[in-house]
RNA sequence: GGCGCCAUAGCCAAGUGGUAAGGCAGAGGUCUGCAAAACCUUUAUUCCCCGGUUCAAAUCCGGGUGGCGCCUCCA
C-alpha cells in the first residue's frame, strides 16, 4: 500500500515500525460546536484508512484527541455562560452523535487535553531540560532556532517563516516563530497547578503529549486537514523530536479542503455548513459517500447539486442491494450456471481493482468506480436471468457489503417490515390491476407514495422500498 | 515577499508516458396497463493556452493564463 507522505513530498510504499501493527493519531475538534463537513471530512477519511488497515489484517491502534481548552473554548464558554468543563461535555457528546451517523468509528482512546494536563506538563519539564523552552514570568516558550529542523513538515527554513510572519511581535518571545507551550493564568481562566505557576497547555503541546503517552515516542501515521501542516503539526514535530530524540511520525498524510463557491470553509470565514444541518436534509450516509467519491488530497467543494448528485448515485447501489435482496426469496436452490461463473469471475476482477484503488494512496474514488462496475455487471445479469440461484445472490450481496464496509457505506438494511396498513393495500391494489382498474392501482400507489413507500412492479411481483 | 496546490464533457470525478474509467444530468430505444427499476445506444478526435522532449504526452520539461491555499485560530 502506498500513502502520500507530506514529509517527503511523494507517495511512499507504507511499512509500520512493527510489522502488522498500526499505530495512528489523528487531531480532532475543538469542541466549542458543532462540527461542520469541513472538519468531517479528515474524520471520514482517516476513518477510511483506518478500516482500510484492518480489512489489510493489520492491528491498528488510533487515537483522536479532543481540544477541550483553549482561547475558543473560553470565549464560547463565556458567551454561553457556562463553564469550559459543561461546553466541553456538551458538544464532545454533540461530536459523537453526528460522528456515528457518519460512520466514524470510536477511536481506541478520545483523550482530552484537560485530562493529560500531568503528561503536558512532564513534556515541558523535559523540553525546559534539554534547553528547547524557555519561561519568561509564567509563560512557556518552545525556542524554534534550537530546533535545527523546524519546517521540514511544512518544508519551509525558519527565515522565510519569520519575513511571512503577520502575528504581533511579542516582546516576551526571543523569536517571532516561538510559540507557546504554557499560558499563564489570566483572570477568570481555567488554571492548573504547574512548575511556573497557574495557567493552561498550548494548542500545540497537548497533541504531542497525547500522542507519546497513549501511542509511544514513534507513530506510524499522523493525520489531519491540511490547514495544520503548518504550524500545529509543524510544531507537534518540534516538540516531540526535541524532547523524544526520535522520529514523531513516518508517515504524514493531509486531507484537502471542502470548499464553498471555491472558497475554504472554515469556522472563521463563517461559510460553513454543519453535519447536523445537512443532515436533517440528506442521510448522514450520503454525507460520506459525497466525501469519498473525490481524492481525498483534492480540494472539493460543496453544494446542494453535489449532494443530489452523491444521492443518486448511492441510490442506485442501494437499489442494486434492494433488487437481489427482492430476487432471493424466488432464487432457485442450485449451483451456479455458467453465467453467474461469469459474473462471479467479473466481480472478482473488480474487487482487485477497488483494493488496487485502495492501495494507490487511498483513492476511494477509483474504488467507487469499481463499486458501480459491480452493479451494472450485476443487474445486467440478473435482468438476463429470470431465476437466479440463492449462491450467486448471496455472493453478490457480500462482496458489495464487504467492500462498502471498507468506505463505511451500504451497511444499512432499508428492508424493514411492513406495516399491516401498508400491507393491506398493496392487496388491494394487486386486485384493483387484476380487474385492470387502473385508476383505483394508480391511486393506492399514490396513496402509499404519501407513506414513503415506492412500489414497483417486476416480472416476480410487486417490490416496494422506502422513501 | 516565501512556499505550495489546482485546471479533464452540462455537472462531479479518476487516470500522471502508450492512445480519455466511473457517477449525476440529458437524448433515443427495449421492457411495462401506466409508472418505477434495469439494460442497450448516445453525449470530450480530446484533457486551460503556447512552445519543447519523445516513435508516442492529458500525463514529462519551459513559459504563460485563470482559480485557490499556507506563512494568523482553523480539518
Amino acid at each position: 500500500m502506498r500513502l502520500y507522505n507530506t514529509l517527503k513530498k511523494q507517495k511512499e510504499e507504507f511499512k509500520p515500525l512493527t510489522p502488522g501493527v498500526v499505530n495512528m493519531y489523528s487531531c480532532g475538534p475543538t469542541v466549542y460546536n458543532y462540527f461542520h463537513i469541513g472538519n468531517a471530512r479528515p474524520f471520514i477519511i482517516f476513518d477510511t484508512l483506518r478500516r482500510y488497515l484492518k480489512y489489510k489484517g493489520y492491528k491498528v491502534k488510533f487515537v483522536q484527541n479532543f481540544t477541550d481548552i483553549d482561547d475558543k473554548m473560553i470565549n464560547r464558554a463565556n458567551e454561553e455562560g457556562i463553564t469550559v468543563k459543561e461546553l466541553a461535555d456538551r458538544f464532545i457528546a454533540e461530536y459523537f452523535i453526528d460522528a456515528k451517523g457518519l460512520g466514524i468509528q470510536e477511536a481506541d482512546v478520545h483523550p482530552k487535553a484537560t485530562e493529560n494536563i500531568e503528561a503536558i506538563i512532564e513534556l515541558i519539564q523535559n523540553l525546559e531540560e534539554k534547553g528547547f523552552a524557555y519561561n519568561v514570568d509564567g509563560d512557556v516558550y518552545f525556542s524554534t532556532k534550537k530546533f535545527e529542523e523546524y519546517g521540514k513538515l511544512s518544508h519551509q527554513p525558519l527565515e522565510d517563516l519569520e519575513v511571512g510572519a503577520r502575528i504581533n511581535i511579542n516582546e516576551q518571545k526571543r523569536n517571532p516563530m516561538d510559540f507557546a507551550l504554557w499560558k499563564k493564568q489570566k483572570p477568570e481562566e481555567p488554571a492548573w497547578d504547574s512548575p511556573w505557576g497557574k495557567g493552561r497547555p498550548g494548542w500545540h503541546i497537548e497533541c504531542s503529549a497525547m500522542a507519546n503517552k497513549y501511542l509511544g515516542k514513534t507513530i506510524d501515521i499522523h493525520s489531519g486537514g491540511q490547514d495544520l501542516t503548518f504550524p500545529h503539526h509543524e510544531n507537534e514535530i518540534a516538540q516531540s523530536e526535541a524532547a523524544n530524540d526520535a522520529p514523531f511520525a513516518n508517515y504524514w498524510v493531509h486531507n484537502g479542503y471542502i470548499n464553498v463557491n471555491n472558497r475554504k470553509m472554515s469556522k472563521s470565514l463563517n461559510n460553513f455548513f454543519t453535519v447536523r444541518d445537512i443532515a436533517k436534509e440528506y442521510d448522514y450516509e450520503v454525507i460520506r459517500f459525497f466525501m469519498l467519491s473525490a481524492h481525498y488530497r483534492n480540494p472539493v467543494n460543496f453544494s446542494q447539486e453535489l449532494m443530489e448528485q452523491a444521492k443518486s448515485g448511492l441510490d442506485r447501489m442501494y437499489t442494486c442491494l434492494e433488487n437481489l435482496a427482492f430476487l432471493k426469496e424466488n432464487a432457485q436452490d442450485r449451483e451456479l450456471n455458467e453465467q453467474e461463473m461469469a459474473l462471479v469471475e467479473k466481480l472478482n476482477q473488480y474487487k482487485d481493482d477497488f483494493i488496487k484503488a485502495m492501495d494507490d494512496d487511498i483513492n476511494t474514488a477509483d474504488a467507487i468506480a469499481a463499486l458501480f462496475d459491480m452493479v451494472r455487471e450485476v443487474n445486467s445479469t440478473i435482468t438476463a436471468t429470470s431465476n437466479p440461484s440463492v449462491k450467486v445472490i448471496n455472493f453478490t450481496t457480500e462482496q458489495m457489503k464487504e467492500l462498502g464496509q471498507i468506505l463505511g457505506v451500504l451497511q444499512n438494511n432499508k428492508q424493514e417490515s411492513l406495516d399491516n396498513e401498508v400491507e393491506a393495500l398493496i392487496v388491494k391494489r394487486q386486485e384493483a390491476r387484476k380487474a385492470k382498474d387502473w385508476g383505483l392501482a394508480d391511486s393506492i400507489r399514490d396513496q402509499l407514495k404519501e407513506m414513503d413507500v415506492i412500489l414497483e412492479d417486476t416480472p416476480q411481483g410487486v417490490k416496494w422500498r422506502r422513501k
